[in-house]
DNA sequence: GATGAATGAGAATTCATTCAT
DNA sequence: CATGAATGAATTCTCATTCAT
């Protein structure tokens, strides 16, 4: 089915192009017409792969999250012991603050966008699943940690909810100030504070 | 005979009733003629105060920070021991999460529109200088205890950042789903996950 | 009775300064604000003399077209001859182009408000009725040539229009460019020309 | 497919359409979407084809300036004679009072405008360029004459000023005030007076 | 009388969305 | 399917005018 490969490779594109003109002028600022020409498509062109500009947004942040999901999924596999896994959970997300600038750049305004959920209850409905599956996630690495006894927590979705929490304000602080702090060092210094934190 | 009126209680009238609309709809969603309303004035009048709409958001963000800080020097106040200053600090962090719900939503499009220095250069210069302030004073207290022997920190700036972090993305978090967490488990979890970090 | 003195006064004042203002700025961009400002009184107090803006404009034509008329009174009088007259009348309209630059950047606005009957009826029966009085005055120094023999013409009122549409222009073409023609050279080819015209 | 549409016959309407309503409310008062109205169009439509009120102004004095001199150069068609050719140029001049009155009302807000360099630079410029196009055209029919021997003055460029400069008056006079002269009377005295005023 | 703070009608401009081709 | 011309709702900002003091 060549057509529906064509079809997904095109929104695909089209999303990229998204995320790249957001990221660049914000949300409401970006036009669709730019996203359109981003996309190297005709701005009417959009619309036939998205319903409308909330749309586009709401299904960016899916595809966006999904993203990286897949690439922490593909940088963590294999690894066994819960503190390799934490300390590598953060080492990447540490490049990703380089690597995925426009990412977060986009985030900022799902932030501002989700917080307000008179007007965008769909997309704050998704951040709160997404911040959900994220604790979740990074808690059952701790919780795998204290069954095997090598760490110790009374409440792993709270210091996973801390832990991304840290993550989150660092990007945030980062990406406001690229001198803010080191990247490296920060890095080593909160790795070694969060497993200290953890250490039975 | 002029007219005599209170221009400073007025512009803080209008900075308020902005903060309240901007918080509800966003910044860029939110109508001068909403806050006009919300300030219980006419639409021209805004613009007696604020020459324009960015104008007024630029001085909102300086205004909330003022009276942010102002709110935790009374809080502060008197207190000696760095340790104590510390917990007290994130004691009054967590205090505003509730208390203070719609100056962090504001803060939302500040973040959002500050990471694009092309569009906001003078808030992004703003954001930048707040978050060096607010680097500076944490780091100010953990230096005061390694000095005085209370606490052990190799680079009090890098910490100060962390933590400052972490209450961003904390807040963060919460906003967007009030359900994350707990809000008393986190703060003594966080405070004692903190000291414990700087203990000598 | 010095009230009454001091309020011409001040009425005076503020024509004077309207008429930089609406020069500086043109009719339609100038506000009554910059008006105000340039009288050295409060915005209010020129409604104190003026109906409105449209008023201000009337009376200021008004008042700009006696001083002008003042003007050449005064330099014509005493001269007998019709020729030295009309000679003399139109040396003091260059004068005028250099010396009442201002004035005629106004007359622009009448004239580009006036060929609009509809929106300013009264400006335009103004206009019509000054360019009345303005031809009679220049037919009645030709009938007076004609008179006594020392100019020939048909129809002095035809040739006032046609005098009078010259300079103005003349005015027109220089103020769009001071380097459209010399001043003076103009000056005294068109009094040849014109005179050389009337000659029986 | 894309809509295929005379790109450049919309924007001939539009200008069209503008001169319309410039002329009848003056370019201060017209709105936009009046423009767009009497066009025929929405309002958004104009931007597509202007990039503001000021830039369509701006264009349509082009426009409107080549359609005129279009308009003389098939009537000035094949005259041979510098003495014809002029008495025709006058003649050419009277016809349009009638028949492009709408044309010199708006001529009137580009000499408001372009009077005030500061407001409108491009504008002033165009005028100065027109004008003295104008002038060399109006001069080289003079120098011809001049060459062949049927014309006898000093200064071509001078007379060619004052020339224009007439027609210029007469049109703003006889806008003011359909009553002011006889449109056929002036044209034959004027066109005599030029001539004799020309003879060697 | 004088003032200037307050006002809101009004206008330019933008841009998401539609739809004819 | 793809396109981009057309649209008008929506929004910012301006400024003549009013009126309480």
């Amino acid at each position: 089915m060549p057509i529906i490969v064509d079809k997904d490779r095109k929104r695909r594109d089209i999303l990229q192009a998204a995320m790249r003109v957001f990221a660049r002028d914000g949300y409401h600022r970006a036009k669709m017409e730019a996203v359109a020409e981003e996309a190297g498509i005709g701005k009417g062109t959009v619309y036939e792969y998205f319903k409308s500009k909330t749309d586009l947004f709401l299904v960016l942040h899916d595809h966006m999250l999904a993203e990286l999901k897949d690439f922490y999924m593909k940088e963590l596999a294999g690894i066994q012991q819960p503190a390799a896994i934490l300390e590598r959970f953060i080492a990447v997300a540490f490049q990703t603050f380089r690597v995925w600038e426009p990412f977060f750049l986009v985030f900022f305004d799902f932030w501002a966008e989700g917080g307000r959920g008179e007007q965008q209850a769909l997309l704050q409905t998704r951040l709160r699943e997404a911040y959900a599956v994220a604790r979740a996630d990074v808690a059952a690495i701790i919780a795998a940690g204290v069954k095997d006894g090598s760490f110790r927590c009374d409440n792993p979705s709270l210091a996973a909810a801390s832990i991304l929490a840290t993550l989150d304000g660092l990007v945030l602080q980062w990406l406001c100030d690229r001198d803010a702090f080191d990247l490296d060092a920060m890095r080593e210094t909160l790795t070694q504070g969060i497993l200290r934190g953890l250490q039975p």
